[in-house]
DNA sequence: TTTGTAGTGCTAATTTTTTAGCATGATGCT
DNA sequence: AGCATCATGCTAAAAAATTAGCACTACAAA
């Protein structure tokens, strides 16, 4: 199972922040959480991350700044995997679908020129 | 916070996996678990599921089997949000990148040509 | 200097999750 | 009929996650 799988509710919840946000103190990680719990138990938690080798933590002025281990991109493709797995039966046009739909309103032209392109480029790859 | 965010570690997991076949039984849905646990513990997750209503079951022959109670088609739309929030910046133009990254070698030409041409049709539609 | 604020480390208790175990009922086979 | 198998319901214990609280340090500013 992929590291990911393994977390637990609230471990998960911080990491999805710190992938956001690429790094986080452990206030901002609070204030990012919708139902968050008290600060120490924010603290806790990532403390608890750090020791199974999750993120680590590095001094930035007087407090602590976390990130994940496991970089951002790599993280990416996993989840990316796993979303396919999971709703998409592997398909990746049907991702592509939902993404359209979801996104409808949000999408200018030259966002839409764009994917066309990676695509137009994928099957000039592809012969 | 969307339903999925509440759930634990094996919560999501049964949900994964009851999303990826449309339903299961709890024999059937430990069969798909790569760290299963003990027969019971997947029943009586299954059990506390449906008591929080992400689940229900009907008898099918002799045993039951398990649906989500939130739609295929919603959840899905959820976890195609929550992704492009996490990693893609809210950006769906990225996640195409990512995704043509991740199953470059399975894309055939014929999904890729009905890619395009999905995206294509946003642009018509778009104007 | 004193006081307030914002951070850390550590510990312990509570709550939730996760798990196994046992009793029971239905089915199918010999 | 008797037996093995596969399912369920229920209960309770074990393990993990989640949380709060206290003591301490550093800085800023009144």
């Amino acid at each position: 199972m992929s590291a990911a799988g393994k977390l637990s509710r609230r471990e998960r919840q911080i990491m999805d922040i710190l992938y956001q946000r690429g790094k986080a103190s452990a206030s901002e990680v609070r204030e990012a959480m919708e139902d968050a719990p008290g600060y120490s138990a924010v603290r806790a938690m990532l403390r608890v991350l750090e020791e199974k080798g999750h993120t680590r933590h590095q001094a930035e002025g007087l407090k602590y700044v976390y990130v994940p281990t496991v970089p951002r991109d790599k993280a990416k493709k996993s989840a990316v995997k796993h979303l396919l797995d999971t709703f998409f039966a592997g398909s990746p046009e049907q991702i592509v679908a939902a993404l359209l739909d979801v996104s409808a309103t949000r999408l200018t032209r030259d966002e839409l020129d764009r994917m066309g392109e990676m695509i137009e480029k994928a099957k000039r790859e592809d012969r």
